[in-house]
DNA sequence: GATAACCATACTGTCGACATAATTTGTCAC
DNA sequence: GTGACAAATTATGTCGACAGTATGGTTATC
């Protein structure tokens, strides 16, 4: 597994294996909608744009799949995963599950020395919220980071590696498709500063309400958006 | 994704594509530790015994690497992945957070002829094991059928297929291997009807706690276990 | 006798090719 | 113009083969 998730180019230059490199590849082009959602894998197409052979890509198309990212039928190919209101709920209810119990663990177990490193982060994203102003890209990677550091910060490897990994993932190309307005950066900083101060007293039931409550929200806010396009499309 | 999870055998006769059955059958071996943990899984000898070509095996190998079930070191080969006590502690930890949020939604979700086929399968559980008395494997099935029941309950597709398809597989493996002595059954099942009694009264708070008490019950019945054959290894 | 270098073996990663199934295209009838 | 049916095309699933690399054993040297 790669170390850095959200700057994925940051990555080893060469190392690996093909098979690897590509779903990676793979990965980030889904994400980013070049493969649209819905869309086909074609493996003879995909297998010249990469110049590779279809070996290793059906071998990193295997992994997408079992990241969930796309679907297989067979003998009729692959396709991108589609989001749908209730899938996008799914994915919530288990990152409110997910986090809530990482805010919890990091609570229990984050170092002092990492709860100044948090500290401070938050502070760089709040300079961030007035400085780049409505610079959206930051705010959401910034958002990304520190729920990120949250959830290291639990020490729980295989919970790391599925947030970060997986539901990230999805959750990423849902907002690159529906490209959301974000929700009010300063009182999702708020809430982050109301965390890591939970965190910090580790105080383990507060941390993981808070957590759970700081998605929730974000959840409805998602679903209120969606549902308002919902209507606009009926309206037309 | 296969429909019956706890009994593969059950499954489509021969259909599909040779690479999903392939994987079916590696990670019945690989659960029942025919391939033990730690082992490694050599391609050629598979392929030979199973009578296919190393392409479909390779993809086969890629899906359990998607669920945890082996790991793969570049141009080294793929084993099985041991499950030390730290790695178990971090399984329950998921385990608890998203069953518990499992139980919530079952609690609100669930219909009232659910629920009624829910406390039946408690009546027959409860018959079981005064009639099988000590026999563990189906205690061991029974618990799994409930815990199964109620997290379909919950609605959620997405839940439901990590659950049972990435945990489920592993918290098998795990007890195979470590032949744990069940956690006393009557008590595991006064704790399953308490929680199908705050299903059925649509209490969603006392599901979820209840819930994720019964799991960590039974994280700490394992961890206790684990301490003493470490304190026996120590001795000897 | 132990250690280091070297060689042989076996396995992994990758490729190109073929058979079979699905999809698209074209045609015909209505 | 629309629908259904048939042929052609394309893609998927599978196989065998080859190159590069790790592993294990052997030999030589200290």
């Amino acid at each position: 597994m790669s170390i850095n998730l959200f700057h994925p180019h940051l990555g080893e230059p060469d190392s690996q294996t093909l098979s690897d490199r590509l779903s990676d590849e793979l990965i980030t082009a889904v994400v980013r909608g070049e493969i649209p959602p819905g869309g086909k894998i074609n493996e003879p197409l995909l297998a010249r744009r990469f110049q590779v052979s279809r070996g290793p890509l059906r071998e990193a198309i295997r992994r997408l799949e079992g990241l969930h990212l796309v679907t297989r039928v067979p003998h009729a190919g692959a396709r991108v995963v589609t989001l749908d209101a209730a899938q996008v709920r799914e994915i919530y209810e288990m990152r409110e599950a997910l986090e809530g119990m990482a805010a919890r663990l990091a609570a229990r177990n984050m170092s002092a020395a990492e709860i100044a490193d948090l500290k401070t982060l938050l502070d760089a994203h709040a300079q961030q919220i007035d400085a780049a102003g409505g610079n959206e890209y930051y705010q959401r990677e910034g958002d990304f980071d520190i729920h990120y550091r949250i959830i290291r910060g639990s020490g729980n490897a295989r919970l790391t590696g599925f947030l970060c990994g997986e539901l990230y993932h999805l959750i990423r190309m849902f907002r690159y498709r529906s490209s959301l307005v974000a929700s009010r950066p300063q009182r999702a900083l708020a809430e982050h500063r109301a965390i890591a101060e939970a965190i910090e007293r580790h105080d383990e039931e507060l941390a993981e309400m808070l957590m759970r409550r700081h998605i929730a929200s974000a959840r409805q806010s998602i679903e209120r958006q969606l549902g308002e396009s919902e209507r606009l499309k009926v309206k037309s």
